[in-house]
RNA sequence: UGGGAUGUCGCCAAGUGGCUAAGGCACCAGGUUUUGAUCCUGGCAUUCGCAGGUUCGAGUCCUGCCAUCCCAGCCA
């Protein structure tokens, strides 16, 4: 991968298209989020984007809080969207703006389109404005107070403004083309009454401005030079376009519209994801499975996988659904790299090593990291009744299988050459013991140039700490869980499954909480910090790739 | 049926008229390996939504058709 934060695409061919023909000497991107829920992937191609845009062209990225409608925004979620922003690993240094630092110049703004007769108060109520506004086949009628005076309109919006009408009785209007073909064109609303608090100016304004109105000003105010949205608001554009046109601003973006980004088996709509919130489908916005960044971040995935997972993604024009194949992948590329290795059993099967001797115990050493010995080693204590995966036995395995059966002989990771003896069965016939016997001298390497084709992980019976595992899988079934009629209805029933007693290895919950680990032959796992009570908990981040389990899958289909 | 957009391998995505259509994910086959992980090697679109046309030459240009998505908030 270069160095760039973006891989070249088709606004970075614009951009420096702009660049050298000298439109631009630099550019100044934006990330506008309005404040009224949490961050989820979707966003974060947005954030990579414009972020990444400014650091590749060294130049800045704003932040701005999209608040113009002060009906569902709060302080908790602008300080949350800031503080995901910030793990996602970029910085808006003092560049933190909001659309209601503007309010003022706005609202001078929308004077000015009344004097240039472009703009008007009209008096009819939101239902007959959509009436008026006719339909796809249908061109929209004109309304009644469409040809009102300059003088009637700037004395009707100053008194709108000073609070002399009830809200929603009145709105101002620009004045474009009811027969345009694109609605948005059907004289678009520009200004409407709402007594309201508004998390940054109060209650000192009863009128506010509408996106269509306050985005590219806020751009054009803010010297953006490239103003990126996704595709739906391509038919904004020569709304936005319009408005910078007639207004005396000197100053105007080009809006770039690029695909949003979707990842299959998940959901980015801000109502389903508050759907499975409040129906406690998921434990809270932060849910390890939900698509959301505090989601992700609570789940493991390093920010740099999600930076990466975006970058390989690409942008384009194209409507799509990325493979969430594509996302564990870079999430697992990243953690193979950074983390420490570790051993832990989750589904226990006793195993006593008959020919060891009893209460002797050994600190053995293993590396923490394959490929990094700067990660170092640390000791394992080993003994003589140890736990093994319940997986890594089989009765009457065949040779393809490599790991324990009787009479078959393999390595304890770390450790010795163990062979399988006898399986002891319970009465209903369940193997809850295995008798085994162990090599002295196979201790750290190939004693006599004997080759077991199986490894396997193990924790000392007398040493491991017990902890609760949380394995997660896909929140849904379906792979577009958003386009089938009851969302709800794909719900995977088992996208969480708790395992309340695994064994770790000791030494490890005591520091680095907040490290991943890879539990070795199993999966990667995080301390999930969110509960402190009773023992420790770690949640799956991702699985590893697993080509036994896949070829045994097939040959049971 | 109006307006706007998009169609290149299972999923993304390069390609901007001229060598045999990049790359990633997935998948398949080997090799290394004290993780059936990682890593490495090889395979994986005679064809670019379809049909015509222009051209010595077209995924790239033209015409027609088809499919999919977005738009009728005083939301963003």
């Amino acid at each position: 991968m270069s160095e760039k934060n973006v891989t070249e695409n088709f606004i970075t061919q614009i951009i420096n298209a702009d660049l050298s023909s000298g439109k631009y000497s630099k550019v100044v991107t934006r990330f506008p989020p309005e404040p009224n829920g949490y961050l989820h992937v979707g966003h974060a191609k947005s954030i990579c984007l414009n972020f990444g845009l400014a650091q590749d062209y060294q130049s800045v990225c704003h932040l701005r809080f999209d608040d113009t409608n002060p009906e569902k925004e709060s302080n908790e979620y602008a300080e949350a969207i800031k503080n995901d922003v910030r793990w996602l690993g970029f910085d808006w240094n003092d560049k933190e703006f909001h659309a209601s630092d503007y309010f003022d110049q706005l609202y001078q703004f929308a004077e000015q389109l009344i004097e240039k007769k472009l703009a008007y108060v009209d008096d009819q109520s939101p239902d007959q404005i959509r009436k008026n506004r006719g339909d796809f086949t249908t061109p929209g009628v004109d309304s009644p107070c469409r040809n009102r005076s300059v003088e009637e309109n700037m004395s009707l919006f100053r008194a709108m403004k000073a609070g002399k009408f009830a809200d929603g009785t009145k709105v101002l209007r620009a004045k474009i083309d009811m027969q345009s073909g694109n609605l948005n064109m059907r004289d678009p609303v520009l200004y409407r009454i709402r007594r309201l608090q508004h998390i940054k100016t109060g209650d000192a304004w009863c009128i506010y401005p509408m996106y269509d109105f306050t985005h590219c000003i806020s751009d054009a105010i803010e010297g953006i030079t490239h103003s990126l949205c996704t595709l739906e608001f391509e038919d904004h554009r020569p709304l936005y376009d319009w408005v910078l046109d007639n207004v005396d601003i000197d100053c105007h973006p080009q809006q770039i519209e690029f695909s949003r980004l979707n990842v299959s088996y998940t959901i980015t709509s801000k109502r389903k994801l508050n759907q499975l919130v409040e129906s406690k489908v998921v434990d809270g916005w932060n849910d390890p499975r939900m698509s959301t960044l505090s989601g992700m971040r609570r789940r493991g995935y390093p920010p740099e996988a999600i930076r990466n997972f975006v970058k390989d993604v690409g942008v384009s024009k194209k409507e799509s659904v990325i493979s969430m194949t594509v996302l564990e992948d870079a999430v697992r590329d990243v953690l193979n790299k950074t983390s420490p290795r570790v051993m832990s059993v989750l589904r226990p099967l006793k195993v006593v090593i008959e020919n060891y001797p009893e209460g002797k115990v050994e600190m053995l050493t293993g590396s923490n990291h394959p490929q990094d010995e700067s990660y170092g080693t640390r000791k394992i204590p080993f003994s003589r009744v140890i736990y093994v995966e319940q997986d890594d036995y089989k009765e009457n395995a065949n040779r393809k299988f490599f790991r324990l059966t009787e009479g078959r002989e393999v390595r304890l990771r770390h450790a010795y050459y163990i062979t399988c003896q006898e399986a002891i069965k319970n009465e209903e016939g369940q193997v809850i013991e295995l008798r085994c016997t162990y090599d002295p001298e196979s201790r750290g390497g190939t004693a006599d140039g004997r080759k077991v084709k199986g490894t396997i992980h193990w924790v000392s019976a007398a040493h491991a700490e017990e902890v609760e595992v949380r394995l997660y899988d896909r929140l849904f079934n379906h792979p577009k869980p958003a386009s089938v009629d009851h969302f709800m209805d794909s719900i995977n029933q088992n996208s969480l499954e708790v395992i309340p007693n695994a064994l770790l290895e000791p030494g490890i919950t005591a520091h680095n909480e907040d490290v991943v680990y890879q539990f070795e032959r199993n999966a990667y796992f995080k301390r999930d910090r969110t509960y402190e009570q009773g023992k420790p908990i770690f949640n799956r981040v991702v699985t590893m790739r697993d080509s036994w389990a896949k070829s045994e899958l097939q040959s049971e289909s």
